[in-house]
RNA sequence: GCUCCCUUCGUCUAUCGGUUAGGACGCCAGGUUUUCAACCUGGAAAGAGGGGUUCGAUUCCCCUAGGGAGUGCCA
């Protein structure tokens, strides 16, 4: 049987680090065993969920190059929960309750108060057919739950081993709302079960769901699929990723410049057995993707670490695949030497933007009081003819000679006053780049 | 409160009772660049604490501590 797996995002908010490793993880999985991934829209919480949401998802999805084979939108599906929902009801496996929300909580905060787990107590099940009428008369209109069997459910997750759920302990799960809309529950094993599903392939948020989902794939006359619970990230610090979400939105990620693939390589490789270390496509990933490389602690993300993938994937890209981008930043960019030189200082591509201004364009030259007279002094011992690669060890020759100055005394000057920074390529590359027109300009500044 | 999962260099991890506890990233040093970065080479760096079991525990069991998750008419 081939692998079929899915994602199954809801459109309340834009995806994050954590959301995409899980699809991720599927992609992976999918392209590794020849199988399909799928997209599922969680929409089925009409008031949350937004198109702009649902866009902003695909478009994200598309950027990290984790392309479905096919998609589809719960809310497009109504007719066919209500049918599922319909079987569970003759099978006396679905009923109705009357507690409105404040009263669930406070049955819950009294079984909490007197140490007791906040499992459902099923009063709903207890009521007479004069109760029911005296509730619906009231206004009431019940939420829908299903009837947990009370035994311990056993599945052999792929990440986690042999788990076990005892559903005494879990309130049996609301699956239709009030208002009659559905929660995630039963549209996500109906959708499961009719697109043939193989391997559900998710956090560890979902552990005690996976076991009331079983169930629910049982009623419904479906096996239930292969789960794999994957431990969640945590920040930098070790403490949970939520507080942070914003700024790892992979919109945020992407409008800095940073790579997918830093992202992808990242993500795939925390947590793992395998070495965090950048690849040059998901296939790659895929090939070396395991479940049995998954750790069962959390893993921590740290965008310094991205960071780094990023400069390490910068470094080694070609000219051709940077060209259009550099020239999007500026057209002097897209220049294959002054790219080879600048590359190896960029973290992020963009980053090209800062040494297009530092070779063609105007700099602020700093220089220390102690060296001003003798970078003045400098431009007239500048080499005659065009630059080339040998112009900076002449320049470099003469003034040490003249002046004495040597090491890090005679070069830093000189790059500070030439460049405008400290730091950056090989002076003897960049010098011929940036021409004796512009040398001496900056230099004649100062 | 209760349930589940986790705890090895700074970080991600390997080890499936006997190892000089290995690797990767970072860090430090050296080399190269007559400078910084980049690059190359080398080095330092770890079993949360306490009890067991055992000839022998990082490895198996228990307790404590710490972390993550669940306990929603969210997903």
């Amino acid at each position: 049987m081939s692998v079929k797996v899915r994602f199954a995002p809801s459109p309340t908010g834009r995806l994050h680090v954590g959301n995409v490793r899980t699809a991720l993880i599927n992609w992976l999985f999918a392209h590794k065993q020849g199988g399909e991934f799928i997209l599922r829209i969680d929409d089925t919480d009409t008031e949350r969920s937004t198109r702009e949401n649902e866009d902003a998802i695909k478009a994200d999805l598309t950027w990290l190059g984790l392309i479905w084979g096919s998609t589809f939108k719960q809310s497009d599906r109504f007719d066919m929960y209500a049918a599922a929902a319909e079987s569970l009801k003759e099978k006396g496996l679905l009923y109705p309750c009357y507690e409105t929300a404040d009263e669930l909580d406070r049955k819950r905060k009294i079984a909490l108060s007197r140490g007791r787990p906040p499992v459902y107590d099923r009063a709903a099940l207890e009521l007479s057919d004069a109760e029911v009428t005296a509730l619906e008369a009231e206004g009431r209109t019940p939420h829908w739950r299903f009837k947990l069997s009370g035994n311990r459910v056993e599945w052999d997750d792929l990440v986690r081993g042999t788990q076990g759920i005892e559903t005494t302990s879990v309130s049996d799960p609301i699956l239709i709302r009030g208002d009659g809309s559905y929660l995630y529950t039963l549209p996500s094993v109906v959708d499961d079960i009719e697109a043939g599903i193989t391997h559900v392939v998710r956090g560890e948020d979902h552990v005690t769901n996976s076991g009331a989902q079983i169930e629910i794939f049982h009623a419904l006359g479906g096996a239930a699929p292969a789960m794999a619970h994957t431990p969640l990230l945590v920040g930098a610090d070790g403490q949970g990723l939520s507080k942070r979400l914003g700024s790892l939105s992979i919109g945020e990620l992407a409008g800095q410049g940073t790579e997918p693939m830093a992202i992808c390589s990242l993500l795939a490789k925390i947590g793992t057995s395998d070495a965090v270390e950048v690849r040059a496509n998901l296939d790659e990933l895929a090939a070396e993707f395991d479940f049995e490389k998954i750790a069962r602690g959390s893993a921590r993300f740290d965008e310094r670490e991205l960071d780094q993938l990023n400069a390490a994937i910068v470094h080694d890209m070609s000219f051709e695949a940077a060209k259009d981008r550099l020239a999007a930043l500026d057209s002097r960019a897209a220049d294959p030497d002054f790219w080879a030189i600048v590359r190896e200082n960029c973290t992020r591509l963009v980053d090209a933007k800062d040494w297009v201004d530092v070779v063609f364009g105007d700099v602020a030259t700093e220089v220390d009081e102690a060296d001003l007279d003798f970078v003045r002094g400098a431009a007239a011992m500048l080499p005659e003819g065009e630059f080339d690669g040998e112009t900076w060890g002449a320049w470099a020759n003469a003034l040490k000679a003249e002046t004495g100055r040597k090491g890090k005394a005679l070069f830093m000057p000189l790059r500070k006053a030439v460049t405008g920074r400290p730091f950056g390529p090989n002076m003897a590359d960049l010098l011929p780049l940036i021409g004796r027109e512009r040398v001496l300009e900056r230099l004649g500044k100062l």
